[in-house]
DNA sequence: AGCCTAATTGATATCAAGTATCAATAATGA
DNA sequence: TCATTATTGATACTTGATATCAATTAGGCT
């Protein structure tokens, strides 16, 4: 999914939480692997439903230390638990895809210029922002046509 | 805040349930004064506490009609519960401050110019968008200029 | 290898936000 | 006023997530 600026950098999950100072274990590195292995964004009761062997509170403390590594971007939904996407590009937003949900990420120079014009705007300092756009996504319009 | 930009447009929350279709009550009203009157954004559970004489599930059930109504907006915080604020901008965007959390509300003409031209770059359609700025407010930084 | 210590785990309890249920109540229209 | 329908709110429940804490495991040290 706009695969076109996508910038996309290694990820290595079990690298990130040692980096952190973390030990290595079989239950972060289950945790880690599939993750890995799962292409699109995922909530924490997904993850723990896939690994019945790794306790929830194991999951969801894995996921956060990923979070905090910069190496999960941890996404609020507007109704339900939030999801999670591996940061394979460093600075991004994402494309949320309503009808199912599919998860991509995008990156474009407009909006850090936009950020620079607003500064003067805003009755403050900025620290940080967030985007996320919605649409339709390709697979979801052409069977779309296809039923109708 | 950002008072510039902003384009204010009248606010009656009862007659946004109205519009809807729903009935004039006292449990309503007094949601939609006291939401009226703070003029901060707020969570369901602090209208809650603020108004101990509606019963929980009225409260939320109004929050959700208003929000239907497009009276008010909801944003999801990264931790917590979600926030709610008064639509007083056609189509707006929030700052979101990190220290003490207060909510604002801007309108710049670029960010609906990015979305036109993010358009081509995007794998589908896009049916929306949402843009959050995290600031340190004015008055967070004068105040940690006067502690420290 | 074996030991020590601190980190980690995971079953369980708990918490918090929000929704479903449903009998009692209130609002509207005739 | 009455009949009908919407609304309310106490309660129970669901879901997502965290706290507790005894048992286990990893990593360093000798």
């Amino acid at each position: 999914m706009a695969s076109g600026i996508a910038i996309p950098v290694e990820v290595d999950l079990i690298t990130a939480l040692e980096d952190q100072g973390l030990r290595r274990t079989s239950a972060r590195s289950a945790v880690a692997t599939r993750i890995e292995s799962v292409s699109e964004a995922f909530t924490a009761e997904q993850l723990c439903r896939d690994l019945p062997e790794v306790g929830r509170a194991t999951v969801y403390r894995t996921i956060r230390h990923l979070v905090d590594a910069g190496a999960l971007c941890k996404l609020p939904i507007l109704d339900g638990a939030p999801m999670y996407s591996i940061a394979r590009v460093e600075h991004h937003h994402h494309t949320i895809c309503s009808k199912c949900g599919a998860v991509g990420e995008f990156r474009h120079s407009t909006v850090e210029r936009l950020m620079r014009s607003l500064e003067k705007e805003i009755d403050g300092e900025i620290v940080g922002h967030r985007m996320e756009i919605f649409i339709t996504c390709n697979q979801c319009l052409s069977s779309a046509n296809g039923v109708e």
